[in-house]
DNA sequence: TTTATTCGTTAAACCGGTTTACAAGTTAAG
DNA sequence: CTTAACTTGTAAACCGGTTTAACGAATAAA
């Protein structure tokens, strides 16, 4: 009954030949006379070998396989992310092994072993958390590794990020073109590139339209649905109120949404919200969320090929790779170059005298 | 420039022991004295030596790895799912490998194969088609699987599924008890087991209650958001509107909300809805959806349970188990009892003669 | 006819561990 | 004083492939 599976060997007596030309046959190494290929291929339907992945591994010394590793996967942004990787590396021949950091330091760490421990050939790397510079020392040594969505400062892998801020800017313009002057900027943790990013998109179209953009008006923490909440709470006990909100995050503009609504603030009649990201909860939450859309799936195929490209050409480099980020328009932000009071649904927008400077949804 | 990583040879030699030794030593299969054991130690600290995994599982015959095969991860049930199960095996010592089939037989086969090739020790299986029997037959020649969620008939391994009948009937008897009459059950395809359960729970509620329950009222077809739309639409065209839906996806529900909104179809006040899983995506659609909750992550969490002890104690079988499905009151269904013209938010219900069954969100 | 080349194939080393079987050296029991 | 039983450690086989170096035979070139 204890019927192991049938090794090389097996199918080498089988068609009378040697385990080395079964081999390097089955890899295609070596071109046989039909006949022996014939045999072999024979032989090998009648056990029903397959190869033992692992001794393959073992001696070809690699693991054909990647990892991906994000700070959580029930977040609609890493997941459409995991999607799209796995199906790139899947049509490459490959297995993807999923890691989950929490935003834990040792996690992290533990991941990066796995390239030592030859478990997988290399790592799609995802962060959240600003760095205490002992990931950046470490992630250093390796080579196979690509970072997505957010840099860590002193690596020279791989990277791909998407336009932080074109985006931020084109959402902000967006925000003062519709009329809004008070605008206030819900980010993460200020070390983050993407904050750093998206803030200077924020600044610059503060600039660009001669409008002051204090301190007062940015508000750091991180890219939660709970920061979100806490926020919309703060804001609302302030004696002035904004009338604008561009979160950089969907999560963030999320927490807010919900928050307002609880506190009776209508959006967008009574204040308008931009979020960044475009998950697909932003389509989802009422009002549909106006976000700056950062394509989760594109960012993780062009990753996954950075890498396997990384893996079979180690000394070829790309660098930092942009992806786009453009502003969908939905229903969370008025346009209030109308009369204050005169309120109207968003879908009745007057025609802008500018277009919205991207893609509608 | 070429440093390769250091083999447990090295460490033997410098060390002054023998392969054997430190090998038995490293796994704690052998005690050594004091001293020899500070050498070994010394030693591997000396040469930063890590095992090399893959020529550990060539020898051991195993791989500390499961993978986790699902439709899709993108779906917020599944990732869910998934960062239980990532949970739990690591906390384990596994590795996690993720498979996503997007619901092609032949991915879910070649998922399978993964067990022959010894990528993985074990499987956690969740499918979300009917199955042609194909799938069946080739499932049951492996022990090392656990299904969740959805069972695949005439297979014999655990299982891990959650009080479908009773959720339903739950449900539906909540919506009859706020008085609804006139329900309809939108769900999925007939032949899968998650499907034939709900609905078995829904007609328990109407016998109860002798409540008519023809067959006009039950619309199958999948669990998309998608079929939620188009049988929105098509309700919507029919003569008489039912006075709620009970939809046995949160998908198919929040697909079907969207389209009542678009067509000016209230809700709750014009039809009431229930959904079931209760996916992160319950509590952000407006209005918040009451919902059956299936907490994913514990049928996550539990099969990885399973499945880790059928690959330690392969004579031990556990079957079925059932989790929980308990009805999660929120704001899309209407207390009907009150006057029919008489809508108040769904906040203001009157007590329940008979609270709701089990815990509110 | 002799020398090269190519073709088809294989023995053996190798990848880096784990495990079995057994050998000295010590200690305990009879 | 033997014999049995631990201790401490090792040599060698093994896991199941891939790859290198080389060999005999056949064909081509000189």
């Amino acid at each position: 009954m204890k019927k192991k599976s049938p090794t090389i060997q097996d199918v080498a007596d089988r068609a009378g030949l040697s385990k080395a030309a079964v081999s390097r046959y089955l890899n295609k190494s070596i071109r046989l006379p039909e006949e022996t290929g014939q045999k072999i291929d024979d032989a090998v339907r009648a056990l029903g070998y397959r190869r033992n992945s692992i001794a393959r591994r073992l001696s070809k010394g690699g693991s054909e396989t990647i990892g991906l590793v994000v700070p959580e996967i029930s977040n609609t942004f890493f997941s459409e992310m995991a999607e799209a990787v796995e199906q790139t590396v899947s049509e490459r021949g490959y297995n993807l092994i999923l890691g989950i950091s929490r935003n834990h330091p040792d996690k992290e760490l533990g991941f990066l072993r796995w390239i030592d421990d030859s478990i997988v050939d290399g790592l799609l790397f995802v962060t959240n958390r600003p760095d205490n510079r002992r990931l950046q020392l470490d992630i250093r040594r390796y080579r196979a590794v690509v970072l997505l969505d957010e840099d860590i400062p002193g690596t020279t892998q791989d990277k791909v990020f998407c336009h932080n801020i074109e985006g931020a800017r084109d959402a902000t313009r967006y925000l003062i073109r519709t009329g809004h002057r008070r605008i206030f900027h819900v980010t993460g943790p200020s070390s983050l590139m993407s904050v750093k990013e998206r803030l200077e998109g924020f600044r610059l179209a503060h600039q660009e339209a001669a409008l002051p953009c204090p301190d007062t008006h940015i508000f750091h923490h991180d890219y939660t649905q709970q920061f979100g909440r806490e926020v919309a709470r703060k804001i609302l006990s302030s004696p002035i109120l904004p009338d604008a909100i561009f979160a950089a995050s969907d999560y963030i503009a999320i927490g807010m949404l919900e928050e307002l609504r609880r506190n009776g603030v209508r959006v967008p009649e009574d204040m308008s919200v931009i979020g960044f990201d475009d998950t697909s909860l932003a389509e989802l939450v009422t009002p549909k969320l106006t976000t700056v859309r950062q394509d989760a799936a594109e960012l993780g195929r062009i990753g996954a090929d950075r890498l396997l490209d990384a893996i079979a050409h180690p000394e070829v480099r790309h660098g930092v790779t942009r992806i786009a980020a453009s502003l969908v328009v939905r229903d969370s932000v008025r346009d209030r170059r109308l009369s204050t009071r005169d309120i109207r649904p968003p879908t009745a927008l007057s025609p802008s005298p500018e277009p919205p400077p991207k893609n509608q949804s």
